[in-house]
DNA sequence: CGGCTTTGACCAGCGC
DNA sequence: GCGCTGGTCAAAGCCG
């Protein structure tokens, strides 16, 4: 009966896996271990899966009602019942679901009146009779469950996809929506230079990079990426005084912009345009920061890194790790890596840059958040005073529903956006936000019930159990001008949310639930937030590798 | 053996 | 000019 069986029941194999395949802090090689999407099926397109995730449970459901109806709201198109008619037991709730994705000989339906016709040995009929029904009754229920978790794998295996792609379009069509509500409030301020270049650009290129956003792989991230870029040029043109401009260009122009590979494409498109050069110097120059707590060296966030560095930072006992991105020769993409002086279980990351490659599944999300994060801060704020933006309407712009997701820094001497992840949820929070607007909803064709929650802490194949510390946290959206550096001013943000009561998990599934169903906003942070949710307590001892320098 | 980490050295920017 | 600091380089060693 188990033959063919490639699961255990001993745990859920896609968390299981995702942490034994973690292979050390620094390289965690997207779409293996971070979606452990080859660990279980052979992976399929999962964007063409119309799956209603009101369906999906969570452990917890899934633990106590093995025997329910696990997929009454699921509807599996046709083509995905080999993904299952191979199983040689059924369940006879299940029968009723799968019969007409399965030849009826297939069902062998495991009753008690199965297992007593099948028992040969007469002569236990007063006593083994019993004991026999036990046993194989045990059994059935265990084949029910293992065909309940192979199932449920499959269908874990699906949101995760989904989540990741529906974050990436999220992004996109976000900064996009930004860029077109900035231009419509302020098109008196409309320079010549913006229509210049809409004149020498009839095609705008910004639709027709979201529709490359509709391929699910990696393309998807470059054109979110690319999206990203854009936008920012286009509200830095339109949305920001000439003059501001020019100042923005003078002190951004830097050596290292000749090597940023996906600025070639936005270079295609603006050709001519000095100040395009200028927009990616200030790309490689803005920073997103992503607080949060992990007691892991390093967040996994699905790329691959090389360290090159570790400095002691003034003001910080921990000392700060460079890394580069090594998925690709000569991406641009840096990050910075220390531990929060106040708090050693908070891991500041720091990324810089845009990856100039195809990025994993896995990577994308943070890859979009943080592209998307620098796009936003670059458009809307700057370091000068006199060039600052009204910040108010800008985090409105950006977060309209949920006004206190980031921390923008526009201090000296790099721009900095900080998605602050540590602080503790609030459900009220999540559940307060006004319904999206329509046109955030990201459409699924065969998706007619909106994302649901209880699928949430496996999302990326990984339970939030894993770090109880971590928390969705409502990200701070305020105009610091402050001069400090980042660094000091990292440490001061830290000193502004003291630490609440850890939820428990329900409190958090309950949050991001609400969160990822009431405002499609969250939707970008929550992956930065449960990408670094994945490293959580992976390596509990590991960070105390202090190689003090200097 | 290739890729990675470690770590001392080097460089640039900035303030005094 | 000097010192401080952040960031990077590159040689040496480690590891799978």
């Amino acid at each position: 009966m188990g033959k063919g069986w490639g699961l255990t029941l001993d745990s859920d194999p896609v968390t299981s896996n995702l942490f034994t395949n973690k292979s050390n802090s620094t390289t965690n090689v997207a779409g293996g271990s971070f979606l452990g999407l080859k660990q279980h099926h052979h992976h399929r397109d999962m964007f063409q899966f119309p799956v209603s995730l009101a369906g999906s449970r969570d452990d917890d459901r899934r633990g106590t009602s093995a025997s329910s109806s696990p997929s009454d709201d699921t509807k599996l198109p046709v083509d995905e019942v080999d993904f299952f008619s191979d199983k040689k037991v059924r369940v006879v709730d299940d029968v009723k679901k799968e019969s007409i994705e399965a030849p009826a000989s297939d069902l062998d339906v495991n009753t008690g009146l199965l297992l007593l016709t099948a028992g040969s040995d007469q002569s236990t009929v007063d006593d083994g009779v019993s004991s026999d029904m036990e046993d194989k009754r045990a059994k059935n229920e265990l084949a029910q469950l293992q065909d309940e978790l192979k199932r449920m794998n499959a269908e874990n295996q699906k949101l995760k996809d989904m989540l990741s792609h529906v974050s990436n379009n999220y992004s996109a069509l976000h900064m996009h929506l930004v860029t077109l509500m900035q231009q419509q409030q302020q098109p008196p301020q409309r320079n010549r230079e913006t229509q210049a270049i809409q004149e020498s650009k009839p095609e705008e290129a910004t639709p027709l990079q979201i529709l490359d956003l509709r391929r699910p792989s990696a393309a998807g991230a470059e054109a979110a990426e690319t999206i990203s870029h854009s936008s920012s040029e286009e509200r830095t043109r339109s949305g920001t005084p000439p003059s501001n401009v020019e100042k923005r260009v003078n002190r951004e122009e830097s050596p290292e912009s000749e090597s940023w590979g996906p600025n070639c494409k936005v270079q295609k498109l603006n050709s001519g345009k000095p100040v395009d050069q200028s927009t990616e110097a200030t790309m490689r120059k803005a920073r997103v920061s992503v607080r949060a707590r992990s007691e892991a060296p390093m967040i996994t966030d699905g790329c691959q890194w090389r360290k090159y560095g570790q400095k002691m930072a003034k003001g910080n006992p921990c000392p700060r790790a460079y890394y580069r991105c090594t998925m690709a020769v000569g991406c641009p993409v840096r990050k910075q890596v220390q531990r929060c002086a106040d708090d050693r279980t908070i891991l500041i990351t720091t990324y810089e840059g845009n990856h100039n490659h195809p990025l994993p599944p896995a990577a994308m999300a943070m890859a979009s958040t943080t592209a998307a994060a620098a796009s936003m801060l670059l458009s809307g704020s700057m370091p000068s005073a006199d060039g600052i933006m009204n910040p108010n309407l800008l985090a409105r712009a950006i977060l309209p529903c949920s006004s206190s997701m980031a921390t923008i820094s526009a201090s000296a001497p790099f721009p900095t956006v900080t998605l602050d992840l540590t602080h503790s949820p609030n459900p009220l929070q999540f559940q307060r936000p006004p319904p999206p607007p329509t046109q955030f909803q990201v459409p699924f064709p065969g998706q007619p019930t909106p994302v649901s929650s209880p699928q949430l802490p496996q999302v990326f194949g990984q339970p939030l159990y894993n770090n109880n510390q971590s928390k969705f946290s409502g990200l701070q959206l305020s105009q610091e001008m402050g001069s400090s550096q980042l660094g000091h001013h990292q440490q001061k943000q830290q000193h502004q949310a003291p630490p609440q009561q850890p939820p428990t998990l329900a409190d958090t599934v309950s949050a991001a639930t609400a969160a990822i169903t009431n405002d499609p906003n969250f939707t970008a942070a929550l992956a930065a937030a449960i990408s670094s949710i994945i490293s959580g307590g992976t390596h509990p001892n590991s960070s105390n590798n202090n190689n003090n320098r200097q």
